[in-house]
Order: structure tokens, then C-alpha cells, then sequence
DNA sequence: AGTGAAAGGGCCACGAG
DNA sequence: CTCGTGGCCCTTTCACT
């Protein structure tokens, strides 16, 4: 687990993860050095897992986005679920969900026909029995990323 | 809009941002300040928004997570969602959407007891007429981070 | 956990295509 | 207008205290 002084190197990277080992340092009180040993020790026991870039998905051309409930065959493992999915680019997460559906998988596509395109594909894949998916209309609130690259 | 070249970039960057900008350099064939200038050029037009830390919820205490479908009473703004939504910590991204709900929210908690409080805390709000959840089982595929810091 | 020195990356000004 | 080069300075990183 974490202590007070990991937790704020924590946020302080969360703001802006290219910040410097001294900036961060004076943040916590702590020097440089004895910043980077805590970040590589919360790096090496996984608690952060990778630093990313913070994309404005219109601006990139990705203004069409949607969760996609997918239910699924019969005896279909997660791994089944997490390989079929993980080929989509414009999957960006997926989830096993409690609930009617099995999983959940958030999607971002550059319009509609090219949402559709994906929705049918995935409709398509072979574990998958049916879909129901819902469109963002706007998005309201966004903060941290997490879990881990592919 | 991004050309190729950027698209690569904030690639690289969606990986490891804290990748040095010659790394990135000699992926996509530029030098150093080319990268550099490309991205601050991102940054300036609002492509890329910032940089953040990759983090497991589960290491650092997060270990419940979930959806939840939120169905407003009529004539609620989006705005009134997302003022009474920010004010939770525990609700880390949210969007209007078609369908049934008007909102859905993705909550992450320390614990079951800790979900059930803020859902109810949720349902509490005076623009929320009800609320239906789903937990998710395990996380399968998490990839970029998208939007801006709160 | 702090200090100091060596290596490497960021960043700016300039010249070339 | 965009890229590459060279040089300076700050950051990272390591051994040592």
C-alpha cells in the first residue's frame, strides 16, 4: 500500500507525469533522488504501471464515441473476450461486467458509419451472440487513466 | 487535423510519455527538436491535452468498480450532471448518452461498502430519479487516456 | 535520505532544404 | 514552413556519506 508522501508523487505525476524529479521534490518535500527511488519502487511493485498522453479525441478525429454491450456465448472465457477485442484499435477498454451483458467495451470512432463498420464487425466475432450499445452524446467528466498498456 | 507523423507520436507517447523525445526521434524517423516541435504544437492546438500516470486502482486501494446508468428527472441540463457529479472523487469519467439512462458514470471505490455509499449518495441527488448499476468482474483492456484534468 | 559528479536529454538559435 | 546541427544548461542517475 501506499503512504501520505507516495500518494502526493502520485497526484503531482497525475497532473503532469513529464514534470521533473526536483519540481516534484519540492511538491513533497523530499530531493530529487529520493523522488525517482520511490517513483522506481512504485513502478517495480506495479502501483503505477506507465506514463501516458492525455488525447483530445476530437481533435484527433475520433468525434463519434460509445459503450458496447456485448453478450456473449455460452462458456466464453475472459481471455477469449480480452484477445477478440484487443485486435479493434478503436476499442480503448473493455470490462466483464455483472449485469445482463458480459462485458462492456468502450469504443472511439471517427463517425458514425465508422462506429457502425466496428459495431458490426465485433457483432461478427464468433463468441459474440448480440450487442446493444449506447452513443455518447456529450462527455462531461474525465480523470485518470488506468490499468495497463497493451 | 494530425498527419501520419503526429499520429506516430502521440503513438509513441500513448506508450511511455516520459520517452525521450530522441527515442521518438528514431521511431518515427525525425530528430529530437522536430519531435519537440511537433508536440508542442499538439499541445498548443489542443490534440494533446497533457501527460498523466498509468495506475493500477488496485494497488493503490481502488479495488471495486463499476457503471452506473443514471436516469435524470426531465428537463435536467448537462451541466446540472456534471456539476453534481464532479463533486465526487470517486466518479472518474461521465458522459450524457443515448438509451434508456441519460448518464452514465464509471465509479471507482475502495471497497464494496464504499461503492454502495456514494451510489446512494448518487441516487440522493435531487436531479437523479434512479440509478442502475453494473460492477465490473475484470478489467480487460484499458488504453489511452482522453480529456483534461479536473 | 541527502550530496556531488558524470552522462544524457531538453531546448534554443542558427543555417539548409 | 519544416527539418537538422551544435552548444548550453538542466535533469537524471549513480556511488558514497
Amino acid at each position: 500500500m501506499l503512504n501520505d508522501l507516495d500518494e502526493r508523487i502520485v497526484h503531482a505525476l497525475a497532473e503532469d507525469a513529464r514534470r521533473s524529479y526536483a519540481d516534484i521534490g519540492q511538491l513533497v518535500g523530499l530531493s530529487a533522488p529520493a523522488v525517482k527511488r520511490r517513483v522506481d519502487r512504485l513502478r517495480a511493485t506495479g502501483a503505477i504501471t506507465g506514463f501516458t498522453v492525455r488525447v483530445d479525441p476530437a481533435a484527433l478525429g475520433w468525434e463519434t464515441e460509445g459503450f458496447v454491450e456485448i453478450h456473449c456465448r455460452r462458456n466464453t472465457s475472459p481471455e477469449t473476450i480480452q484477445r477478440g477485442l484487443e485486435r479493434y484499435q478503436e476499442v480503448v477498454a473493455a470490462s466483464t461486467v455483472t449485469g445482463d451483458a458480459d462485458a462492456i467495451a468502450q469504443v472511439f470512432a471517427s463517425d458514425m458509419r465508422h462506429f457502425e463498420r466496428v459495431l458490426e464487425r465485433i457483432a461478427g466475432e464468433p463468441f459474440v451472440e448480440r450487442t446493444k450499445s449506447v452513443l455518447v452524446l456529450s462527455p462531461l467528466l474525465r480523470r485518470f487513466s488506468s490499468g495497463s498498456p497493451t
